[in-house]
DNA sequence: CTGAATCCGGTCTGATACTG
DNA sequence: CAGTATCAGACCGGATTCAG
């Protein structure tokens, strides 16, 4: 990656993080990564069971996003009936300690308390 | 928040996550904090100079949304030229370690090679 | 300088129904 | 089981204009 001709700004970084996050944004993306997350394989109906606010449309289309963008693997196994496993790519494993963080700071409720 | 009577269990928590995640939604709110993330404080122009693609209008509103949800401070100067400062909340900067992964990860590519 | 208000088109989401 | 098709509405984001 960076091949020698290109510099490295600041502009450019903030390009390279633009798009970056443009891949997990979407209603669900994260809430997907974060069942992937944990090692996790899993199939359709699971992730479905998992979110139960999700849509069949919406799990579908962010799963087929982040499988575009190279973070979520999608194993088919042809059978009947069909199952299809999904996982995080090597590069989706990246995001690990992100989506940790993440969930860290999600768990953590503001104290109410005066805010400086 | 979270009354005692409240019991935590993953589905509470999932709920919480959906919850904090949807704080962080938006196309601007993740570059806002970025810029307000090395302890920074800056100024609504500032900010403007910052992040080129955004408008003043949705710079507004996400500002305005982050005020509301208690991550970010805004700091108004009554003084004529009017000046506003904005910075991260201390709630708000629970959050840097997890932006700070989020960049981290940002500025990987990935490598180009078969994903697993 | 820092915004608010309005108009408007495009995108995203959700409900529902259907398929291999 | 694991999706796709379609439609309608909500929502988002941009340009422009106005205000304190």
């Amino acid at each position: 990656m960076d091949p020698q001709g290109v510099p490295y700004t600041p502009e450019t970084a903030a390009i390279d993080v633009e798009k970056a996050l443009k891949m997990l944004e979407g209603r669900w993306k994260l809430l997907i990564l974060f069942q992937l997350f944990d090692g996790g394989v899993r199939r359709f109906s699971e992730l479905e069971r998992a979110i139960p606010a999700v849509t069949q449309k919406m799990l579908a289309q962010q799963l087929r996003q982040l499988e575009k963008d190279g973070i979520v693997l999608r194993r088919v196994y042809p059978e009947i009936p069909p199952k299809v496993e999904y996982s995080l790519t090597r590069w989706g494993q990246s995001l690990c300690p992100a989506l940790d963080a993440l969930l860290t700071w999600a768990g953590k409720r503001p104290d109410g308390g005066h805010q400086t």
